[in-house]
Formats: C-alpha cells, sequence, structure tokens
DNA sequence: ACTTGTCGGATTGGATCCAATGACGTGCGA
DNA sequence: TCGCACGTCATTGGATCCAATCCGACAAGT
C-alpha cells in the first residue's frame, strides 16, 4: 500500500526517535531538504512533520529561518519532572484496576530485565518498559500520551546523565531498584495510595538527582534559540 | 509586513478560538479547501495547520478521508478533569512566590467580576480569566501550556453545561464562588497546602457536576469518527 | 581598527497542478 | 425487494515551481 499512514506522521515519529534516542542532539539545525532527500519525499511533508513536532515541544521553529532541536534548560526540566510526579501516579491509579495475575508477573519479569541491563542505552529501555508496563491501562488515552509526552521531552538529558558519569549510575542504580519492588509490591497488594505515593517519589528522586548534575544542560552550541512553547 | 507570523499558526490559533468557544461543534467536518477559501490562503497552510491542531488533539483526521473537530465522551472527560485536579494546583503552587499585593487587589476584583456576570459566555470568559490570573507565573511555560490545552479541550462541554439548563447553573452558582472565595483566601495568606487542595477540591466538584449530566456528550450525527489521540 | 550599509546566496513560505484514495450513488442480479 | 459490485465524483496527499525573508560576507566610511 502507498501509505498506510500519513507520510508526515511517519516521517514525525521517526524524527521524534532519533531526538529522544539522542541521535539529534538538541541545538542541532533542522534543514527541511535534507530530510526530504534522505526519506524520499518532497519537502512539503516534511514541513507538516515539523509544524507536528514544534506543536509537541520537540522542535522550535523560527519564522522563514529554520527549524532546531529543542534544548531545555534544568528550571524546565525540574518542571517537566514535577509535572510527571503528579501525573504518573494519577495513570498508574487509573491502570490498577485492570491489572490481573498475569500482568503481576510480567512485571516482576519486567522488573528483573531493568535489574539485569548492562549498558546504559539498555537500562534506559527496561526501565521506560518497566513503567509503562505498570500504567498500561485501557482507556487512558489522552493521560497516556501526556505522560508519553513529558517522558519523551526529558529522555535525552536522563541518557546524559547516566551516559558519561560512573559515580551517578553506581550510587542510585540500587535505590532505583529498591523503589521499583516497592512500588510493584504495592500495585500487587492494589494498595492504590502507597504505589501512588512510591511512584511520585521514585520520581522525585530522579529530579532531585538530575539538580545535583545541571551541567548537562549546557549545549556548547551558542546561538540555540530557546524553545518558545 | 507580509506575516508576522506564519500563516498555519494563525489559522490555527483562530480555529482553536472558534473550536473552544463552540461556533465549530464536535464532530463537524472540516474542509481545507473551504477553510483555505475564508483566509484567502491556498490548501497548504490548511494541511498543516490541521497537523497542528490534530497534535493537540481539537482535531480528528483520518488518512485520506477527512478532519473533524474531536468529540469527547464522558470517560475522556472524566479524565481531563482528573489530570486538571493533579496539574492546576501544581501550577498554583509554582506560581504563589511571585505574587504580590498588587496581585492580590487584582484577584479580588477579577474573582468580584465573576459574580457580576449576568450571561453564561461572560461567565465562562471571567471564571477562566480568574483561574489564568492565579495562575500566571513567569517560569512554568510547559506546565502552563498544557493546562491551558486541558481547559481549551472541555470548554465546549463546560459552556453546554451552563447555556441550556438553569438549574445546573443556579445550584452550582454560589458554590463556585464560595469556593473561589475560599482559594483566594488561601493563596493571600500564602498557604499553598491550603490553596492547592482547595483548588484540586474545586475542579472535583466541576468534574462531579459533568458527571451528573451526560447528555451533553450525545453528539447528534453518528458518524462522527472518535478522538484516537 | 571598528562599525555600518549593501549585495548575494541559501532557505523557508506559499500557490498551482497532478495523482491516488475513499465515499456515494446507480444498476444489475438473485 | 434486498444485497453486492462497479463507476463516477469529491476530497485529500504529494511534487514542482515561484516569491519573500534571513544570514553572511564584502566593502566603504568614520
Amino acid at each position: 500500500m502507498t501509505h498506510d499512514q500519513a507520510a508526515s506522521a511517519r516521517i514525525a515519529a521517526e524524527l521524534r526517535s532519533r531526538i529522544i534516542q539522542g541521535v539529534l542532539v538538541p541545538g542541532t539545525r533542522i534543514r527541511q531538504e535534507e530530510i526530504a532527500e534522505e526519506f524520499g519525499v518532497s519537502r512539503l511533508p516534511i514541513r507538516e512533520t515539523l509544524r507536528i513536532l514544534e506543536s509537541s515541544g520537540l522542535v522550535t521553529l523560527v519564522a522563514s529561518t529554520g527549524a532546531w532541536v529543542s534544548a531545555l534548560d534544568l528550571d524546565e526540566c525540574r518542571e517537566i519532572y514535577l509535572m510527571r510526579e503528579r501525573l504518573e501516579p494519577l495513570l498508574l491509579r487509573m491502570a490498577m484496576p485492570s491489572h490481573t495475575a498475569e500482568s503481576f508477573i510480567e512485571f516482576e519479569a519486567s522488573a528483573q530485565r531493568v535489574e539485569a541491563a548492562t549498558s546504559p542505552g539498555e537500562f534506559l529501555e527496561r526501565d521506560h518498559a518497566f513503567h509503562r508496563a505498570l500504567m498500561a491501562g485501557p482507556t487512558t488515552i489522552r493521560l497516556h500520551d501526556t505522560v508519553d509526552h513529558l517522558w519523551n521531552l526529558t529522555h535525552y538529558y536522563r541518557r546524559q546523565l547516566l551516559a558519561p558519569n560512573a559515580v551517578t549510575r553506581r550510587s542510585r542504580r540500587e535505590d532505583i531498584f529498591a523503589e521499583h519492588r516497592m512500588i510493584l509490591r504495592a500495585v500487587i497488594d492494589g494498595d492504590v495510595e502507597s504505589a501512588e505515593a512510591m511512584l511520585a517519589l521514585h520520581i522525585r528522586h530522579t529530579r532531585k538527582l538530575v539538580e545535583l548534575y545541571p551541567e548537562i544542560f549546557t549545549h556548547s552550541g551558542a546561538g540555540v534559540p530557546r524553545s518558545s512553547r
């Protein structure tokens, strides 16, 4: 079939993936023609793609000038974490009624996979999978999208936090595992209040860690337009 | 100047305004050519406009088929209210440190204007202004945008709730005023915890009211594609 | 030497034109 | 009379072409 979905949406998904995986570093310029050539389409769908990414905050575009991968500063990152501290517990609460005994087994396995991760990339991937599994509910599309969106916005910096510095990785690693187990325990017990509180604390701890390493927000490129949305 | 901002963004803002003001009813189809002709531009910027509105959930577009103003059902509306119950108190908390004595005076005046509103449209307008004023902070762009977005998504239904039925309007009116005053009192006292709790309760009460009148979600148009995001 | 004005290339924004897909209506057959 | 298939038509999706804007370099003047 010629287009199982619109080209703009498909390319937007691909670019989003590159941005959150750090292939496209915040601050780098995006030239329409370059992307168009790579995907073998005209510039037109690319323009639509950039509008989509802009309205979700991943790309900052200046009229008649160009598009850049949005960069966050520490305050914005903190703000996003604060939002996650409020929203993810809510999402977890709404997902919990639909969990079953089979879900719990899968959650345990997922938590095990996080602990068995050997590389930062693997860890990030599996950690995200664990959180997504816990909060996967049938009837919360918008909330789920919002949470996913917030996660995407900070994914690059989370990776920065883990990748270069073995110290931050070591010190926090065991804490994260313990927190995961406590969240999982509360979920299995059906204790909504504990699960919410523990998940909020989990995110809060990560935020505190981010605030300890503000140097990950110093992008070398000086002329990077800041995000406007 | 030929374009102080991009045409797609300008038209997106206009259409958004029409949707939240109820000029464009949820479920109505949007034909690109029609809009293009009205604004005196080609279909191209309209396409970008629709992508923008889609990614913010106001418009649902089906590949090669068309675009419709997104319609909510009761569950989605409840979900959005639950998100607001979590996020708006956070935004209020973050805004409070920047408030001054002059702000307080303006808040009082704004609350008075809400109570003096004579028509449903006026009431909605002033109520929104009051909430926005309370939560206007300098350093919370993304949170503010998210809250504003959630507000937009339910604006039409809030209007529906007030407009036709004098009973719901009467019964809740005094409660709303009282809650506004209690929130304002807490804000002026600098009591963050009370302000957060009271605002959450305020939103919760409105949600409960919405849940009492599910008939506002019965859109006559049968073939309306549901929102996917 | 530094600032300022101007010119040129590169890049984005928009309009028109063409192809492809989905929907609706009609006609044929059971 | 009802159901299915086919053909036409309206509408969307994409490509190419043209105009407007912005950035950088070069040159001239102070």
